[in-house]
Order: C-alpha cells, then structure tokens, then sequence
DNA sequence: TCTGGGGTCCTAGGACCC
DNA sequence: TCTGGGGTCCTAGGACCC
C-alpha cells in the first residue's frame, strides 16, 4: 500500500455555480438542465438540495421535476461557466501541498477528482505508506477549506486507501463533510449492502448477480470465481469480485485524459417523420463532431450513427472509414450514407452522429 | 410524466486469413 | 467424416458513469 487516496465531489455542482453568480438564488429550490424550460424534453442535471427535498433528483425528466415542485427556479446548462468553474477547483487541487509536499490530481469530470501525494513523497524508506505522521482527516479538511476560500464552492472528500474506497466514501461525507474507508473498515461499512453501492455496478448488474444469489458486497467478494466468469465474462467476472472485495487503484494516475471519440447527438422537441429533414439533421451534427475532432486535431477512422424512435428503441450503425479523414463534408456524407442501413417504421426522436478518432501521436 | 448529452469499456458473432 | 483452430478486424449492442 502506498498511500492515502482522496476523492474530491462538489456538493450539488451546477446548480452551486448558477448561485454564486446569483446569491439571490442561495437557499431556493433551483433545477439546472436542458434549456432550462420545464415544458420541454429534457431531464434534470443538478438539482439543489433544496429541489432535493422536494424529490427532485438527476436525470429525471424535466416535466417531472416541475411537478414536483413547481416553485423551483430553472435554468438552462451552461457548459462555460461550468467548464470555467471546474477549472478554478482542479487548479486550487493541483496547488496542494501536504506538509509541503506536491500531489497528484485525477480529474474525474467537472465536479470530481481523485488527489493523492505524488510518489516520492510518502515513501518513507520501508516504514510503510501510513507510518509518516500525517493524518489524513486533516487534510481533507484542508482540501475542503481551501476549495471553498478560493472558488466559494463546497465540496465533500471521501478517505480511503484506493480509489474505489475514496469514491464509495465520499457520498458518506455529503454535503459539506468527509469520510473514510479502508480495508481495516470495508467488511463493516461495505459488507452488507447492495452490490449496486459499488462504483461500476448498476441496476442491471445488480439483478444479474442476485439471479446467481449474490445479494451483499460481501456475497460478491465470496462468490464463487466460475460462476462470475461464466455469467459476465473472464475480464469481467474477475473485476466484479474485486470491486466486492474493495480493491482499487492505490495510486492517482495524473496523465490527462485524451478522448477517444466527439459525438453529437439531439433529441427532437418534435419526433422527425420526413427523410429529408431526418438526413439534414444527420448532416448537421455530423458537421458538429466533424469540428470538434478539427479542435483536437485528430482525423475520425469511423463513423457511428444513432437512431432512437418514438418508442424509445435505439439503433446504431457504423461504418469504419477506408482511410482516416478529418473533412466535415466527407463525414457527413458517410454518416447520411448510414441512414439508409436504417429500417424506419416510425418517428425518429432522437439522432446521434459520433466520430471515432485515431490515436495521438504516441498513442494513448 | 416518458426517458439529455457527453463519454468509456466490454462482449459476442461473423468475416477473413493462415 | 459433416465442417480444425487460432488471431484479428469489423459491427451491433449493452452497461455504466458524470
């Protein structure tokens, strides 16, 4: 074992961001997605804990939301202010010093990350990762003050000895709090609950593992290694048992990140019903992604189209490109090209167009 | 009350080749 | 006599996460 690992979170991120800029809001019920009208598609992305009372929760359907609280104010996404906020925390993170030490951040997303003391630093000869005197409590406490001095925004921090440990304990200290979990505590803490606890483990999972009888974490860490191979794979049955046994990765992996792909993709206020329509549609997005990879400087090597119909069924084609090409028309093309491996019988709700990217220089 | 948009990784079957 | 077997690429779909 190496060192401590924490997890970073803001508490209630987006909709944190829209009430530093608008104070008048702090307190409120306040629901951030889609365009920010609640008459339209679209789900909720962030809701305040005080919308939360209210039972309005990620990824609920906008309509819903309104619903349930129709005091609530709602407000478009706005990706720059968030992009920008995001920014201002991952650099107070990287401004870290424990004891004077430097550490290493991990950016998960907009409003997470994992920091950890770079290698070098808590490698006190062979006296052991957790021998040097620092106590990690207190500098989760560190990191949560200095966040908030410096951006005004409140975070929690889960403790563990690995990442799995530190995500997982995180949402044990929210909001505004922090918690820890380690292998001396993962049995007690984790041992009796869902396997659906578990970073990487949905709904689907969840029931998949309670057809074969594992109910608990514990359950998953002893279950039995053929069984899990032969239900979910030989790369995954053997993560699954590690994910219930609480082992993760001891080390932040600082490399930033390098997208392997830029998608766009659109549901329709109104389903599409005209081909016409349909393939401009298709010609648009594609155009979309096509400039987004041009930002990366990365030609696409494939093609990926997505239709999803009334009903809510979803069909992908893709085509992979003879010789890699960055052209926004030849893209289009090819991705129009797609629709015609479509059988429509309905109307279409939502197009997606996702270009596929070949390796940096020095790949990944 | 229908179910966003941005991603990643894994699985499985068929084609193709030796 | 039914028609080895392994490796790799391509395609479609599934699951998960923020």
């Amino acid at each position: 074992m190496s060192g401590w690992v924490f997890h970073v979170d803001l508490d209630e991120f987006l909709a944190a961001v829209e009430v530093r800029r608008r104070p008048d809001l702090a307190g409120r019920p306040v629901v951030v997605g889609g365009r920010g009208d609640p008459t339209e598609r679209g789900v909720v992305a962030t809701a305040s804990y005080a919308a939360r009372d209210f039972g309005v929760g990620s990824g609920m359907p906008l309509r819903v939301a309104v619903r349930k609280c129709p005091g609530a104010v709602f407000l478009p996404v706005d990706k720059p202010a968030y992009d920008e906020a995001s920014a201002e925390v991952m650099a107070v993170l990287r401004a870290l010093r424990w004891d004077g030490d430097p550490v290493d951040v991990q950016v998960l997303g907009w409003d997470e990350a994992f920091v950890g003391l770079a290698p070098g630093a808590d490698t006190d000869a062979d006296t052991g990762a957790h021998a040097d005197g620092r106590d990690p409590q207190v500098f989760a406490d560190r990191i949560r003050a200095e966040v908030l001095a410096a951006t005004g925004l409140h975070c929690s921090v889960g403790i563990g000895d690995n990442t799995l440990q530190a995500k997982i304990a995180t949402d044990f200290g929210k909001p505004r709090g922090t918690h820890r979990i380690g292998d001396d505590s993962w049995v007690a803490q984790m041992g009796h609950r869902s396997p659906r606890a578990l970073w990487g483990i949905g709904a689907k999972t969840e029931r998949r593992l309670a057809e074969v009888g594992v109910t608990t974490v514990s359950g998953l860490a002893g279950a039995d290694p053929e069984v899990l191979d032969a239900v979910f794979g030989p790369s995954t049955g053997p993560w699954l048992r590690s994910l219930g046994r609480g082992r993760g990765a001891t080390r932040v992996d600082p490399t930033p990140w390098v997208a392997r792909a830029h998608g766009r993709e659109e549901t329709f206020q109104e389903d599409l019903d005209d081909d016409a329509e349909i393939a401009e549609a298709v010609r648009r997005l594609a155009r979309r992604a096509a400039a987004d990879i041009a930002a990366d400087g990365r030609p696409a090597t494939r093609v990926v189209i997505k239709v999803r119909n009334r009903s809510f069924a979803t069909i992908t084609r893709s085509r992979t490109l003879p010789a890699p090409s960055g052209e926004p028309e030849v893209l289009a093309e090819v991705a129009v090209g797609l629709l015609a491996r479509v059988e429509r019988d309905r109307p279409v709700r939502l197009l997606g167009v996702r270009l596929e990217m070949a390796a940096p220089e020095g790949g990944y």
